[in-house]
DNA sequence: ACTTGACTTGACCGATCGGTCAAATATAAT
DNA sequence: ATTATATTTGACCGATCGGTCAAGTCAAGT
């Protein structure tokens, strides 16, 4: 009788799932357990912790972005800049979906934890810091090609790629907070206007 | 032998210090009590529960920021604009106070919470949704007079003052995640050029 | 002197926390 | 068929969770 699906997934997936739409301390164990249908001690055979699960659901998480959102987004059949909107639409898009299925807002799972966690947990505050920084790369890959091509002029691509990302991570959080996902429409936009001029 | 100070008062201040340095599903009712020195009866005797404490911490923390940070950031003394450089400014010196104190950038108290708890607890929810209605309408009304005084036109008050105070939250969120405060200095000058055009 | 009500104390509640472990079972290699 | 390894099971651990409660202390009002 082979699992359905691989057992260590299962709680990967379930992970994300719970604490994702709720925290990482209201999170148990033993909840990402029942979730999955996986008993206590199969979970700790795969995963020496429940930080060390968290790390590994933060890869996922990531690379799963990566795979969908971010390829999606900044592909390049259009102008670099139009990318970024598009960025913003997908994430607003997602959000929508999300609160239509479960009737909330629950913003970045990294602008989550990190919020939650970066005081507490160096090992996880490290690895949010790490994802943040690959964030901003496609962000600033994005600008430098925008300035190869004229779109934009004049900036400093370092500090105006992470404005760009601290700019998208307050959008989500007012959105969670207000639990209404239209502010995402409305503001959204405004991102790829932001410049840091070179000092 | 009257109390020193306020017992009352103990507790909503050691609950302020410990859930804002770590979080609140991390701070039991038990540490507030020890940190206040205050038995957990007399917790009991004070607030009814541990939500509704947080909400009174809410409230005072925000009077706090009212009459202290805002006022003094948004005084009439220099132009509109210069007043959202000195709020960007405050703020950034006072998590840098805060992380020469304690070794770790602690970020917004009502993102933070926004963050963990809006989708756990409609009424803490409801409570910072509000109140970043407020910190907004301090930016609006800057924005007010900035247009009226001709230092700024042609913008959509309510989703540019919305705008820039996501844009404070984003900056402070990653401020956060990187346990640095320098980006604050590097990115807050950036707020008061958001810009979003009326439909 | 007596009562009232605010406040404090410390013991206690069932539930849940993250984590452990020995034993059972399934799988794969030889 | 036997061995070795991977996985699963369910009982269990001490600690802590938010919250309750009866009893006691204390100051003020009458």
């Amino acid at each position: 009788m082979e699992p359905v699906v691989d057992t260590q997934q299962r709680i990967l997936d379930s992970a994300r799932e719970l604490i994702y739409s709720r925290s990482y301390a209201d999170v148990g164990v033993a909840a990402i357990c029942d979730h999955a249908g996986v008993k206590k001690g199969s979970f700790y055979h795969f995963f020496p912790s429940k930080r060390d699960l968290t790390l590994a659901v933060l890869d996922s998480h990531y690379l799963e972005i990566k795979d969908h959102l971010l390829k999606q987004a900044f592909a390049n059949d259009i102008p670099p800049m139009a990318r970024l909107a598009r960025f913003g639409q997908l994430s607003y898009e997602f959000q929508k979906q999300v609160l239509n299925d479960t009737g909330r807002v629950i913003g970045c799972f990294f602008g989550n934890l990190a919020s939650e966690l970066s005081t507490q947990d160096e090992p996880i505050r490290l690895r949010i810091e790490q994802i943040f920084s690959n964030l901003q790369s496609g962000i600033r890959q994005v600008l430098r090609e925008a300035i190869a091509i004229g779109e934009v002029q004049d900036i400093d691509v370092e500090a105006t790629s992470q404005a760009m990302l601290a700019y998208f991570e307050g959008v989500m959080l007012l959105a969670k907070s207000q639990n209404n996902v239209e502010i995402m429409g409305q503001l959204f936009p405004a991102m790829a206007q932001i410049r840091i001029s070179p000092r």
